[in-house]
DNA sequence: TTGACTTAGTTAGCTAGCTAACTATAATGG
DNA sequence: CCATTATAGTTAGCTAGCTAACTAAGTCAA
């Protein structure tokens, strides 16, 4: 998964927005500043996580794909199947898989019975770097959820899934 | 603003996040849904808002830089003013404004007292380029957040600054 | 006043996405 | 049953971030 957008260190004050507002009147003050610190919480959750897998020598690409495999019962798929999971293309998928692979975290296996495609699977190594980095991974997410109560979690899976709703009025 | 993660088109099912709840006890099933959720939203949120940029011929970080201009009395800042602003390093700033200003959008000014400093000036084109662009995009905006009424922005942003107060712990 | 340090900005080279073009294999239909 | 089309995966080259190293200019203190 990749996320694209600036970091936003600086979100407009009231004062600015209004000014803003004066200028565009289509401008919908709290819809813009809900959206943008949207954006910037999100942002900065995404970088806290990455560091916490650089720790453990991981990219966030490469890992989402060892987590996708483990979900699996013969923990094994094929790239075009992680590439759609993970909302990427097959040709970025390759990219993670050389990687990967390089890593010994995963093992490329020809298919029999269609030589096209390959079989992805998650070796030894592989899970024992996810059993490694999901406890720690876990914990910091309860740690930095802590503040909210299970009904403010609620609430907040509610709200985004009617912002959810809302993007495709977007395009 | 650039916020990195996978698309993460997959969310884990409930049962998937049970069962890797089972091999990682420290798992907090609704922290984690919730901090995935609120990923997934940022990430469509932003390559839909990206989209719209490029309509207009703009990628995210040059119209960053444009609004932040903008916002000055005097359409003026520095780079490495500009940087700290949108969260980038001046390095990548050096990259945005050549950008800018070969569209014409900025101009580079030498300062006459401090011979190091550089003095970037929002143009007329840069003024009327956001003017194009910012009723489109505040437009967009409006009609994406209209399915949540004024208590649930509040609600919101009350929440999302809850888990920024949480983001520290993280790391 | 000159040598060490600081600051502003740029350049060079890295990364992990992307699209488009490619190879190899399989499926299909006239 | 062979030509066309579709599918799986890879390769090549682009983008916009990043870090590290650099130049040029200003500051400060011995």
């Amino acid at each position: 998964m990749v996320l694209i957008m600036l970091q936003l260190k600086d979100l407009p004050t009231p004062d600015v927005l209004a000014k803003f507002a004066i200028r565009y009147p289509d401008a919908d003050v709290t819809a813009v500043s809900s959206v943008l610190q949207l954006l910037r919480v999100a942002t900065d959750l995404s970088i806290a996580l990455d560091a916490c897998l650089s720790k453990h020598g991981l990219l966030q690409g490469r890992w989402w794909v060892l987590i996708l495999l483990m979900r699996e019962d013969d923990k094994t798929s094929q790239p075009s199947i992680l590439a759609d999971k993970a909302g990427v293309t097959r040709a970025t998928m390759t990219g993670l898989l050389d990687g990967l692979e390089q890593s010994g975290l995963i093992a490329r296996v020809f298919a029999k019975e269609d030589r096209r495609t390959v079989l992805i699977n998650l070796t030894d190594a592989g899970v024992k770097k996810l059993d490694s980095v999901m406890p720690d991974y876990y914990r910091r997410i309860r740690r930095c959820m802590q503040g909210l109560d299970e009904e403010q979690r609620q609430q907040l899976q509610k709200i985004l899934a009617l912002i959810n709703l809302g993007i495709p009025a977007l395009t």
